[in-house]
RNA sequence: GGGCCCGUAGCCUAGCUGGAUAGGGCGUCGGACUUCUAAUCCGAAGAUCCCGGGUUCAAAUCCCGGCGGGUCCGCCA
């Protein structure tokens, strides 16, 4: 709704500068006043006009403001020093907004742009623990922002079933006689990370050992034994449906699983090194490696061991150029310790390929208080802990602010507000900052998604006692909105410009503040005004319905759902 | 040692393509449940925006130099 009067707006500003004789970037926006008395659009155009009028921005905004032709849908146009603010007239716009909110309210139109995005891709030799959860909490989260602004998003999980830990996995059971269902544990991906944990004690310190695990590479590679294969794939494949379980609980899914093993079966990671050879940007000692020191690299980037195997590099190569055929856009959800490695695949997109490098956005990592987490040494809380304590949490919660509820009625509850309260605080912090994992801090239902999600069950719970059927409803002509109203209606009607200006910066963690003070907005409206029974009941009833719709799709950018009771 | 990231009230944090009194939250203190659910609302106190220079009409934001913390610099992934 912002879109169509800030064009109004803009017009109206542009019209008023073809009565000045100078040239001026025609090409600017609006923003948000940080007040509301101070009006609801803002522009700051009288700088630029300044520079060329040599007066001073105070007197040029006041001006302009004599200049500018108010459009219909504002009351006025202010000028606040330098600033020409427009106010918007809530009799008539709310009216309009009410009528405009539907279901699929914030979905933006479809731009045609076509994105890639992988995220999580975690090594099947273990549980997803909290350190993992930032890159699929802020990666899905990020999929799910960039479909309502209208991009087209296929997500990946990129499988690393070739890795040295998968083969240590193997070794364990070929040569120790290990097997994952001996494993203590409800979880398969458990059972898995604590065979791995054993196999790979016990690798560390057998040389015999770690020869045959690169003998297991070489041959897994080789891919001739279809015995060996059988058991490298059981073993990812048995981990991985663990770890999708543990996704599907905090409503992650992925489009597609692309195994790495695949690049190399395929010849593609050959084809790739010889393209690379043949273009002559390869030198070879005891390995094949591209130098990237004339690109201001300083590490090498090895393609193949010296037994010949390829790497996890070389590999990840030929997925990003696979990945590069399905899209226009390529984005990767990575871990900071990896930028060293996207910057050398950076360069060989853009110096070797002479094609667009992947898009990719970083994130700090999460550590315990006592250190950082390691699945090889086992020191880890696992998503499914973290998850069990949330909804165990959320439970009591419920339980002591419903004592009548029973515990049929309080399960499926607390599943929502624990999920929302750990997707919540992990997306509402920006991802170049280090978090240090806390319990309390995590799970707190204090003004953090709870009281979003409680402002969603408030409205669901007044729009069903007033037994009507909103749809059949009419705003009053006669409406004027208070003060309560009018901030309601005004954070409805921020959605889609929200929705437009996070997905175009990427960042999510502004969505969890939108939520915020949309709920704040909702809650102050439900505290100060009475809907049922009031004279204007149908249209805050309306409103109600309106901020209900409002708040369930912003949460749903979250993952977030959004509970009829609680 | 070099590269990258972070440094905002007691604590966590938004703002960082320069612009309005630096927004939130936790905690603290004080108010509001005979009125549609108090997981709520209202109010108060609390900030050398790490330090020092510079650019600018204007710097938390840009540049340079420090300090503190994290991380990377594997024939691991």
């Amino acid at each position: 709704m912002y879109f169509e009067i800030e064009k109004q707006a803009i017009d109206a500003i542009n019209k008023a500068l073809d009565q000045y004789d100078v040239e001026v970037d025609r090409d600017f926006r609006l923003e948000f006043p940080p007040n509301p008395k101070l009006g609801d659009l803002a522009s700051t155009i009288a700088f630029a006009l300044t520079k060329k009028l040599r007066t001073s921005p105070p007197e040029v905004a006041a001006d302009l403001v004599e200049k500018i032709e108010v459009p219909e849908i504002f009351s006025k146009v202010q000028n606040f020093g330098p600033y020409v603010n427009f106010f918007i007239d809530y009799d008539v716009f709310s009216k309009l907004l009410l009528e405009k909110v539907d279901e699929s309210y914030g979905q933006l139109p479809e731009t045609g742009e076509k994105i890639v995005l992988e995220h999580t891709s975690a090594n099947p030799n273990g549980p997803l623990h909290i350190g993992h959860i930032r890159n699929s909490i802020f990666g899905d989260s990020l999929a799910r922002l960039l479909k309502l602004a209208g991009r087209d998003v296929t997500t990946q999980y990129y499988v690393n079933d070739m890795g040295r830990q998968i083969a240590i996995i193997v070794c364990g059971i070929t040569e120790l006689g290990l097997k994952i269902e001996d494993y203590d544990g409800e979880k398969v991906d458990h059972k898995v990370g604590k065979l791995y944990f054993d196999a790979n004690k016990a690798v560390e310190n057998d040389e015999d050992l770690q020869v045959k695990v690169d003998e297991l590479i070489q041959k897994y590679e080789e891919g001739s034994d279809d015995q060996l294969n059988e058991i490298f794939e059981q073993v990812v494949s048995t981990c991985l449906s663990g770890m999708k379980e543990s996704l599907q609980r905090i409503n992650i899914i992925h489009d597609d699983f692309v195994w790495e093993g695949q690049f190399v079966r395929s010849g593609e990671v050959d084809e790739l090194v010889h393209y690379i050879q043949r273009e002559g940007f390869t030198r070879e000692d005891d390995v094949l490696y591209i130098d990237l020191t004339d690109f201001n690299i300083e590490k090498e980037f090895v393609l193949r061991r010296s037994n010949g195997t390829s790497l996890y590099s070389t590999r990840d190569l030929a997925y990003h150029k696979y990945k590069a055929t399905l899209g226009d856009t390529v984005l990767d959800i990575l871990g900071s310790d990896h930028k060293l490695a996207a910057e050398q695949i950076s360069v060989i997109f853009e110096e070797i390929f002479r094609q667009t490098p992947p898009e990719v956005i970083f994130y700090e990592f999460i550590t315990l208080p006592e250190g950082s987490m390691s699945t090889r040494r086992g020191k880890f809380v696992s998503v499914d802990e973290l998850i069990d304590e949330a909804v165990l949490r959320a439970t009591d919660e419920i339980k002591s602010r419903n004592p009548d509820l029973t515990d049929e009625e309080i399960a499926p509850m607390a599943e929502e507000i624990g999920i929302g309260a750990v997707r919540f605080f992990i997306a509402k912090l920006s991802p170049e900052k280090h978090l240090t994992f806390k319990w309390d801090e995590a799970l707190s239902f204090e003004r953090g998604c709870a009281s979003i999600q409680y402002a969603h069950a408030r409205a669901c719970k007044l729009l069903a006692k007033s037994g009507k059927d909103v749809s059949s409803l009419k705003v009053a002509d006669d409406w004027t909105p208070n003060g309560a109203e009018q901030d309601l209606v005004r954070q409805i009607a921020k959605f889609p410009q929200v929705v437009d200006d996070c997905a175009a910066k990427k960042r999510v963690h502004n969505v969890t503040q939108y939520c915020q003070d949309l709920a704040g907005s909702f809650n102050k409206f439900y505290k100060s005004e009475q809907v049922i029974g009031s004279d204007v009941e149908d249209t805050r009833l309306i409103l109600v319905d309106r901020a209900k719709t409002t708040i369930k799709n912003a949460l749903d950018i979250l993952g977030v759902s959004a509970p009829e009771k609680m």
